[in-house]
DNA sequence: AGCCAGGAAAGCG
DNA sequence: CGCTTTCATGGC
């Protein structure tokens, strides 16, 4: 376990790094060493793996960094107990992986990632998120491997639509650079974003940026500002809840409505209830590779 | 208010 | 190997 670089290991409790880093929340950590994984957060590179239930190993040095990254201080307990008490399917999502968190990304990688992220599946992402990394962002030699950087909004801004176009995005180039500019030439602040106390607010504020809906600026509201009751509705989670809770049941339910349900049933940590519901219906019943044909079963 | 373009790759037969 | 499916947003 030694000899690639100085490791701290941190005491866990209910905590499961690869749920956490596999389920949708971000798109760039690679498999290194030992069971480990190596990405970074921020400019800050990071090696990350859990040799045993009860610890994480880390870089040293970035203790404090992955802890707040991996929502290591979110209290479960009061989580899991403000739950709504007769959610049977909530609750067995639950227990299919209790170790999972949900990750504090810096704002701005996680905006930029989850513009890239529309109309696509995961392993799309990831390749996104990893061509943009490797093209453009600064790189950091770690355990005898290259990590890169999300790219910052200015070199972003500066390499221009086309460029990132060869990234692999499509059209979504077009929002991901206008986006960029925007924060560039400080049209727009994440900062002063951060300190909107107003959910809808900053919900509204989110959306202004072009190719940034209601879906995604839930997910950059949950995964990258920490707010812990949005809850993001794609069709995954429109199909989970249609199928197992009465109040939204039937195909002709609107999005809308949906998502009314949701952010009443489960709280304020709705958030958290949705990426339960999220990773067990993707990953609960296939064991992997498929995206899960699971129409027209209950 | 509902319809549809748009991009790339995974999954299927 | 080629055909189908997957996906959220915005603009009409």
């Amino acid at each position: 376990m030694k000899g690639i670089g100085a490791t701290a290991r941190i005491a866990v409790e209910d905590f499961d790094l690869e749920a956490t880093l596999h389920s949708g929340q971000v798109f760039h950590w690679e498999p290194h060493g030992e069971g480990g994984f190596i990405g970074t957060v921020g400019s800050i590179p990071l090696w990350l793996a859990q040799p045993e239930r009860d610890a994480l190993e880390v870089t040293a040095g970035g203790e404090a960094v992955a802890k707040a990254y991996l929502g290591l201080g979110d209290d479960m307990r009061e989580i899991w107990g403000s739950f709504p008490g007769e959610d049977e399917t909530l609750r067995r999502a639950v227990a299919f992986s209790p170790g999972l968190r949900i990750v504090r990304q810096p704002a701005w990688e996680c905006l930029a990632t989850f513009i890239t992220s529309s109309l696509k599946q995961v392993a799309h992402i990831r390749q996104i998120s990893l061509a943009l990394r490797r093209r453009f962002g600064e790189r950091h030699l770690l355990r005898g491997r290259d990590v890169h950087e999300y790219p910052a909004p200015e070199t972003l801004a500066a390499a221009g639509e086309t460029a990132l176009r060869e990234c692999g995005m499509g059209y979504r180039a077009k929002s991901l650079h206008r986006a960029a500019l925007r924060l560039a030439q400080g049209e727009a602040s994440l900062e002063d974003l951060a300190g909107l106390e107003s959910n809808a607010e900053l919900h509204e504020a989110l959306c202004r940026f072009h190719g940034v809906g209601d879906k995604i600026a839930n997910c950059v509201m949950l995964f990258g500002f920490g707010r812990l009751n949005s809850f993001p509705v794609d069709v995954w989670m429109s199909r989970v809840l249609r199928r197992n809770y009465s109040a939204v049941a039937g195909e002709k339910t609107t999005p809308s409505r949906v998502q009314e349900f949701a952010d009443d049933h489960f709280g304020p940590y709705g958030g958290y209830a949705q990426q339960y519901l999220f990773h067990h219906a993707r990953c609960g019943r296939e064991p992997k590779g498929s995206d899960g044909r699971v129409e027209g079963r209950v």
